[in-house]
DNA sequence: GTAAAGTGAATTAACGTTCGTTAATTATGG
DNA sequence: CCATAATTAACGAACGTTAATTCACTTTAC
């Protein structure tokens, strides 16, 4: 008996596929996973994709998809420069708190993408936010180095949940557990002194 | 015909599963592929390990030996607290700078490993490090909040690596390669207001 | 208005390949 | 001579994918 609405089901792969490709990679999701976590036979998934690997690529640009556009919205001119590092940390916290699946799928196409992915995730995610961020940065401070300091800024938003799953195998992270904001403030309270100096 | 040294095909299997694994995780290397590239037939890999899971523990555990020991040789008591911090960031760019495959286990790890391996890491190698770490941390910032920062700390030092693959492909990045020592005094220069404040 | 034809999405069955692993055997070094 | 480590052959399972078919719904024809 098919689907009463087929026309969503393309919609439920992706969004089943994110996933279980955000869980176990690509090489630990096989098709007849995705099929059964859908509720469909395996050759279903053809209907809506060519193949596996187009599947991945099509779940991970869904992922992705607004992701930078949301990051971008606290970088709005009109506002002090202290006060756009402000809201654009606790985005960065709050995007991260918020859907996890976006920073495994990351994790694993910066350690397993070729470079047509890695291609479409520089010039489409990354430059995007990237780019203004670190004339944020230059402007706050013109003699740093923007560019290693937006990489160390976004590096220390996002190690606390890249370290999540540790924390309980750990005596300091046994009650580890911080909020977004939290994390936010401790951020922001490491940075301010060095925006604030010579 | 067999190796005339066959007591030291075991590192070699090790030494390769290492580079291998790093570069693809678990399930995208294969025993065969481990094989081939030590030079022998797949099942002369179970002469050594009992299967795959056993071979994959071994070789993480042997990529992460040591690390912890020459972290912790920065964290000598004897010297001024932020001699102790700026020897220990410039140990760890140092570390990742040296040995790459290292951190791209240590990633995967966090992203596959089962709560056995988990325990394994941050009771044998975490655990090991970041307590006295935080500790340092707590006698130049005693009011800080020491996990976090810990962290913290960490994500900025390994953020820049974690992107390496993705420079070529953004404008920011083009020309971005940076060396250990540069890293390290851009960590240091943002932490060094932060912690030389009230 | 209803039957025929068509379309798209589902199914089951099955293909060739690769997987982890075992069995049986052979060769080597102490 | 015996333990160790290598080999070739092969097993059953799972893999990505294709083929053939069925079913439901839409469009068309009379």
């Amino acid at each position: 008996m098919p689907s009463p609405h087929p026309q969503n089901t393309r919609e439920r792969i992706l969004l089943t596929a994110i996933g279980l490709f955000a869980d176990c990679g690509y090489a630990g999701v096989s098709m007849r996973d995705i099929a059964t976590a859908v509720g469909i036979s395996p050759p279903a998934l053809y209907n809506h994709f060519a193949n596996k690997e187009a599947l991945y690529r099509e779940a991970v640009s869904t992922a992705f998809a607004d992701k930078s556009a949301r990051l971008l919205q606290a970088l709005r001119n009109d506002v002090p420069a202290l006060t756009q590092l402000h809201d654009f940390v606790h985005g960065m916290t709050r995007e991260l708190d918020e859907d996890d699946r976006f920073r495994r799928l990351l994790q694993r196409e910066l350690l397993d993408a070729d470079a047509q992915r890695l291609t479409f995730l520089g010039r489409f995610i990354f430059d995007e936010v990237q780019q203004p961020f670190m004339a944020l940065l230059k402007s706050l401070r013109p003699q740093a180095d923007a560019f290693l300091l937006s990489e160390m800024i976004f590096g220390m938003v996002k190690q606390h949940y890249e370290l999540q799953p540790i924390h309980p195998h750990t005596t300091a992270g046994i009650d580890a557990h911080r909020s977004a904001v939290q994390i936010a403030d401790a951020v922001l309270a490491v940075l301010r002194p060095y925006f604030s100096g010579d």
